[in-house]
RNA sequence: GGCCCAGUGGCUCAGUUGGUUAGAGCGCCGCCCUGUCACGGCGGAGGUCACGGGUUCGAGUCCCGUCUGGGUCGCCA
């Protein structure tokens, strides 16, 4: 074994003065004082420490090389005559006898400096991600992340989970998202799938006999890309449970999450067992959204009867939504920008007015509202200073206008937002059907293999758009993390769903063969769930980017820019696997 | 695919109503400095203002198109 150091950069003490030791690590910088006096920084993964260079030998092998060379250096351990008690090293330095050079730094200029790389470009951070992972605030992410998914899968086992890896070649699904397609050799012109989720083989685990299983999955999908959603492929804590219905489900979340958040995240509270739990329907009227910011306290009131033949055209006819909102001191600018903002995301128009100081009510759309003063004063419940925003038209979209504005309100006024705390919710209860808004035909709302409230009864006598589904989703700070559900497990509760969609049991077969066979040999009733990973760091962390917390994150456009994916290939491989590429059509031709 | 924003030395950015030789900080190179810690001081190199067209006596600046990047809508069972 070689012995390349006896230390690292992030540990040396007062305690050890007087010893002699090696550090590796990269040349950060060095501060020149004179010809043979210099402060040379060096860094590994640990930490740094300060390298006195005291004779002109020194600094001419330290003059020799690139900054973000790698360096070994041995020498003595003495204490700094000036401290610096900002870094854990601060109180030592170390006095080099040999200095070798271990990997050189070929270029003088880099493409961004390393510990201002979060300011560079993207593409070319992404470039050189190998450089940028070298600042510490950078890297520092990716050790938190790695914390993270260990405690996951020790929070996973502790309660009796085991971690079984699923195929990443697989059959592509008929539904959900553009499937990843790799091409197959030995079947010329067949296909394999890379899996959007471990859907069906953990629900064949359960139909195997495994009662707990879970695994870290990776996920691929070919869908664009978001802020908070890396294109191609992300990962999941994809977990399953036999026996077990929604409350187990969320029995073991909750138990899980909130410990890791409140131990690594930059808030360091977050909610206990068991979370709120709030029906679809019911958190569309009061949030506006089914995935609420629950940090935000304003609440959605229904103000349609109220409003009703005021004269505001845009109410007429239509449901109205109030978010009444106090402290808010907002100027007649930044209420119009808030409005505009409104309009930005949603596409329809925002609406207000205030009572003021004297009760009067004043600004916005208040000329209309004059001679039922008194009566929207006690039906909102109103104070003076009060602001009340408003949003108009069909049910569903005048919920969602407003649940849009109650974020802004929420973000504007302090006093309306609790910043320092994790808010995890369960949305539950959604509808299984719904009238789809191309086809107008009854569609499933979610994913068919939920379990129906009700079960085959459900199926048979009532209205299907009255159904409800055993499917939720849990929400963190108004972000959507995961998505479950306790899965229809009967074959014959499966083809009744399906049939009322118009299709049958040649439609589940064709779609699932290999679940709804394992089905059809006795399957235990189950219910899983699968929150995403990456998400999870990001709000851990407190990034807004979700390629803050990926080692090695693709661009928008789906490209690896530092591996240069996706490439042309040999023509021979593309023989190998019986591919032909088409060039595509330019569309003037 | 639609919409919004951006593109100026290696990096981050400024650049007024269209007007002389396009500026700053950081980095880089050279010199000075014996206790720095974002060290400091002096000097220097480095630019096809993303690309193509147009308007104009004159374009980094205005117009059209293209490309690239970011955000967002669609999409994400």
């Amino acid at each position: 074994m070689t012995q390349y150091r006896t230390h690292n950069c992030g540990q040396l003490r007062m305690s050890d003065v007087g010893s002699e030791v090696t550090l590796c690590g990269f040349y950060e910088n060095i501060r020149k004082v004179s010809k043979n006096l210099g402060f040379l920084i060096l860094r590994d993964f640990y930490g740094t420490t300060q390298i006195v260079i005291e004779t002109e030998e020194m600094m001419a092998v330290i003059d020799s090389v690139n900054k973000e060379s790698t360096l070994q250096i041995t020498g003595s351990v003495r204490e700094r005559s000036n401290k610096n008690m900002e870094i854990p090293t601060g109180e030592v330095e170390l006095c080099p006898t040999k200095i070798e050079i271990l990997g050189k730094c070929r270029y003088n200029a880099l493409p961004f400096e390393i510990n201002l790389s979060k300011d560079a470009d993207e593409n070319t951070r992404l470039k050189y991600r190998y450089l940028d992972l070298r600042n510490p605030s950078v890297k520092d992410k990716i050790i938190l992340r790695s914390k993270v998914v260990a405690d996951l899968r020790a929070g996973m086992s502790e309660q009796g989970f085991i971690e079984i890896t699923t195929p990443i070649l697989t059959a592509s699904s008929p539904e959900g998202a553009r499937d990843y397609l790799v091409p197959s050799r030995n079947h010329p012109g067949k296909f394999y799938a890379l899996p959007q989720a471990p859907q069906q083989f953990k629900q064949i685990l359960m139909a195997s006999g495994f009662d707990k299983y879970f695994q870290i999955a990776p996920c691929f999908r070919d869908e664009d890309a978001r802020a908070d959603r890396s294109p191609g492929e992300f990962y999941q804590l994809d977990m399953e449970m036999a026996f077990a219905g929604q409350e187990d489900v969320f029995s073991v979340i909750e138990k899980l999450l909130p410990p890791v958040f409140a131990k690594y995240g930059v808030y360091h509270t977050a909610s206990q067992a068991p979370f709120k739990r709030i029906p679809y329907l019911e958190a569309m009227d009061t949030y506006g959204s089914d995935k609420p910011d629950l940090r935000i306290d304003l609440v959605l009131t229904d103000a349609t009867e109220l409003l009703s033949g005021c004269g505001f055209g845009p109410f007429e006819g239509n449901t109205v939504k109030a978010i009444v909102c106090s402290d808010f001191t907002g100027t007649r600018k930044q209420i119009d920008a808030m409005m505009a903002e409104v309009e930005v995301i949603t596409a329809q128009k925002g609406y207000w007015f205030r009572l003021d100081e004297n009760g009067e009510i004043v600004g916005g759309i208040a000329k209309f509202l004059q001679e039922k003063k008194q009566e929207v004063i006690d039906t909102l419940s109103l104070k003076p200073g009060d602001f009340v925003g408003l949003t108009a038209g069909k049910l569903l979209t005048a919920q969602k206008t407003a649940g849009v504005l109650r974020k802004l309100l929420g973000n504007a006024v302090p006093s309306h937002k609790n910043e320092e705390t994790y808010e995890f919710c369960w949305i539950v209860d959604f509808p299984m059907y719904e009238i789809g808004e191309e086809s107008g035909e009854l569609e499933f709302c979610h994913n068919p293999f939920s379990m129906p409230q009700g079960g085959m009864k459900a199926l048979e006598t009532e209205d299907p758009l009255s159904i409800l589904a055993y499917q939720y989703d849990l929400v963190v700070n108004g972000v959507e993390l995961s998505s479950g559900a306790v899965r229809n497990h009967d074959p014959e509760i499966m083809i009744k769903a399906f049939e009322l969609v118009g299709l049958g049991e040649d439609d589940v077969k064709a779609k699932f063969p290999a679940m709804y066979n394992a089905f059809c040999y006795g399957a235990p009733p189950h219910a899983g769930i699968a929150p995403g990973v990456d998400r999870m760091v990001m709000l851990i962390c407190g990034e807004e980017s979700i390629r803050e917390i990926i080692p090695f994150p693709m661009n928008k456009n789906a490209m690896d820019v530092m591996m240069n994916a996706p490439a042309v290939v040999d023509p021979k491989q593309l023989a190998d696997v019986h591919i032909a590429i088409v060039e595509p059509k330019k569309e003037d031709e």
